[in-house]
DNA sequence: ATCCGCCAAAGTGTATACAATTTTCGAAAC
DNA sequence: GTTTCGAAAATTGTATACACTTTGGCGGAT
């Protein structure tokens, strides 16, 4: 079965969505889409269909698709989830990385700094989503590597309406401390990093919690 | 948008999947699905699209959809990541227990008990994976919730195969153990017996591995 | 007998048509 | 001026049509 035009079509609407060209609760009309991307509701559809799984967009029933208003509360749960994932996996990683492993997320690094620099703020976004998936595709577990691109996507529009360059400078600043410290092999100390990483890019977005 | 009738779809071969009516790789032709469920070929092409998301079904472009054969390796990952989440959510849940909620479990194993003793496969399984669910929908978390029964029904095509009627009784006994750790307040204990019920399943599964 | 190529049959991928529902908007009633 | 009703327009939900790809087999060449 063939998707690479719906694929397509899913990757330029999550890129609208996620760089806040499409504002929360704006509806998707298939037609107009379909006009837009030069092809039938058919694909559309399809498109959408696969969005509201990923949970960027909700349907409603002979009503239509409307991009997402994900809840502080279901952010709050998303991030639960992922201290869940991500404290445990930083320690097994830690455990078994390789000098060739940390050199391959530091590489990830540098480009991150790059893109906080550039002030682009759809990159940035994308790059400190990817360090934390890097980390589960390295540790050799594809299906924990999915499953946190999907959550990390999941509240990405959140993410990125409070996320300001600065949030951004002191997330990368932080990644940098994680990955030193896995190199030093030091797992308490890299739970620990990781620990207060996430509360910190949790807070930055329940601190500024507001009226959806 | 309505998607009842896929729904409806979705359930009906899902069940056909994990009570093994359907054999993993065996083709999903459209047409064929149509008919039998008299409808057109759009409705059951969303069904396969979103079984294929689940990972309950297989796409290949231009070939169409088969029934998933998960292997071994992505048993093991799927496993892992469940250790990652059920370990630290069994001990978060045993400090959140309430009476009243420690009662619902315990309904939940008496129907567990019933289920296993009646040797109905396809409610047996279905029950022992709810019991996990169960614990983090107490727990308030539905992200949480939901990513398990995800993740539960993703390897229950191999967990129905390979689990014996022993394996089911083993299993319930463990959840009746956990849960009486759970009531005691014992979070080490709940955290041990969890993850030695979790290795359990996963032995039963990888011991009788076989030529996919 | 085996292999290659070609054609028919079957199946998937996309577009379009049609049915059913919701939304919009204006006119009538209060 | 506001509310209510209703019909037209717009939009979604499902079925069908058609193009394109894969599959399977038959016939001929080696």
């Amino acid at each position: 079965m063939d998707n690479s035009t719906t694929d397509l079509i899913v990757q330029s609407l999550t890129k609208a969505i996620v760089e806040h060209r499409l504002e929360p609760g704006s509806k998707l009309a298939e037609q107009k889409l379909a006009d837009h991307f030069g092809v039938s509701r058919t694909l559309i559809r399809q498109a959408l269909f696969r969005m509201s799984q990923n949970r960027l967009v909700r349907m409603e029933p002979s009503r239509g698709a409307f991009v997402a208003s994900p809840s502080v509360e279901e952010a709050k749960q998303v991030f639960a989830v992922r201290r869940m994932l991500e404290l445990e996996m930083a320690v097994q990683f830690t455990r078994a990385a390789t000098p060739q492993k940390i050199k391959t997320l530091k590489t990830h690094l540098a480009r991150e700094a790059a893109a906080v620099n550039a002030h682009d703020a759809a990159t940035r976004t994308e790059l400190l989503g990817d360090f934390h998936v890097r980390i589960a595709e390295l540790l050799g577990n594809f299906v924990l590597a999915e499953l946190l691109r999907e959550l990390i996507s999941r509240c990405a529009l959140i993410t990125l309406m409070y996320q300001s360059t600065q949030d951004a400078e002191c997330s990368t600043n932080e990644h940098n401390a994680i990955v030193a410290a896995m190199e030093s092999k030091d797992e308490a100390l890299v739970k620990q990093l990781m620990a207060h990483h996430l509360d910190d890019v949790e807070r930055s977005l329940t601190f500024t919690s507001h009226n959806w």
